[in-house]
DNA sequence: GAAACTCAATCGTCATACTTTTCATGCCCG
DNA sequence: CGGGCATGAAAAGTATGACGATTGAGTTTC
């Protein structure tokens, strides 16, 4: 997932610093600078700093410097500037940022899923859903977890639409986030699994406006229990 | 908006190779040769593959080569990504992601910028659905689309969502392709000129349901036109 | 006071040398 | 005959010194 290299050591504290506003929007760093900080060479700093002009957040100009771009310019669909960003200081406007996303796609996805899933695909579901009931009455947040992002990546993937397929991981790294600080309930909520289990049922049946709904009250529960928690 | 200088041009001409399938998945490419063949030095071809790399469009291993990545890996967020595939073989599959994707995120966008534009997103919003009607009347393409681009923007940018607000940029690009390669009727259709000013209206007079209902007659239509054109 | 000019800072590019990783070959041993 | 292991080479990764191009700022000149 990450980039590799010296580079990738680069990228792995700048990326972070940039986006939690410790290196504050409009700050000029020099190349030689980052080079001395880090004790690599020009090589190395100008490709870290063309990976971070491509994602937007810095723009680089002669007899100027490497200046950090304002936050509308970044890339926010980007999967690093997404973790960088859930690992900041502005998780919460991130987080709800993509619970609106959210909102929006998974239940269009769901509809999608439930008419043209494979059987497969219609399985793993069934197989999930069954999962999380297991693991959230044995209050086993990690495994639970790991099969909720499944969950979700799996209606994604089946909705035969790439763009939503690969908001898999950006959904992943959302669910990741608000488990790891503590944004969550202690034990998953017993309603919240029962529309897991709506949702796979409905999409076995081929039920595209059942699921479609279900998906719905469960991202819109989500977004509002975000709300709530973040005030 | 592109990437300057050489690595610039490196990727003007690597990148729509990969995405049209010029350059096949799984081909692999030597730093070596690209080069020779683009009359560059080492820095510059190594500046440009990182940034592939970073789109996931390709991977970089020692002792093997330059490797194009399976589709299905690709960043398709990335705004060159989408560009560089809408320009080249899979136009059509490109076209119908981002239809589901606007059918999903547009209709959400206009509900919440019912409820939270600003006095002035207002008004331009008003402005704008009148020229759409001046403009398509007299079959003033090019100026049509300019303003239809603005058009959506502007209410993505008024949903207060830096996530959807990014999407303008996108849609854009969608709305562009498909007038320039003749996915339009040559004169916009009354009625969906009709529904943009429904849209504004609503928006204006702050009646979220109404906004949200109108703009997703707009694009499940544009998504039924696209489907019907590509057969 | 404004316009033109000079200068220096900084990125952009190139060429080259060296290092590190990893695959493939083939040898040796079981 | 087959499998593990040393050996070598191929390719990317990194470092460095030199030069070019751009551009912002200060300075001069009218």
């Amino acid at each position: 997932m990450d980039i590799q290299g010296l580079p990738g050591r680069l990228l792995a504290d700048l990326g972070p610093a940039i986006a939690s506003g410790e290196i504050p929007v409009g700050a000029v760093l020099r190349g030689e600078e980052l080079e001395a900080k880090y004790g690599v060479s020009r090589t190395v700093v100008r490709e870290a700093v063309r990976i971070l002009e491509s994602m937007r957040l810095v723009a680089s100009r002669r007899r100027v410097g490497i200046t950090v771009q304002p936050r509308s310019d970044w890339d926010v669909f980007d999967p690093l500037v997404i973790r960088w960003r859930l690992a900041g200081a502005d998780r919460g406007p991130q987080l709800r940022s993509l619970g609106s996303l959210r909102v929006a796609v998974e239940p269009a996805a769901a509809a999608l899923a439930a008419r043209q899933a494979t059987d497969d695909q219609r399985r793993e579901l069934g197989a999930l859903a069954v999962e999380l009931t297991v693991t959230a009455r044995a209050a086993d947040l990690e495994t639970f977890l790991r099969h909720d992002i499944a969950f979700h990546a799996t209606i994604l993937r089946a909705s035969g639409n790439e763009m939503f397929a690969h908001l898999g991981g950006t959904v992943g790294a959302v669910l990741t986030g608000r488990t790891e600080h503590q944004l969550m309930p202690h034990q998953p909520r017993p309603y919240a699994v029962q529309l897991h289990r709506e949702v796979a049922d409905a999409i076995c049946a081929g039920d595209a406006e059942q699921a479609e709904r279900a998906m719905r009250t469960i991202v819109v529960g989500a977004l509002e229990e975000l709300d709530a928690t973040l005030g």
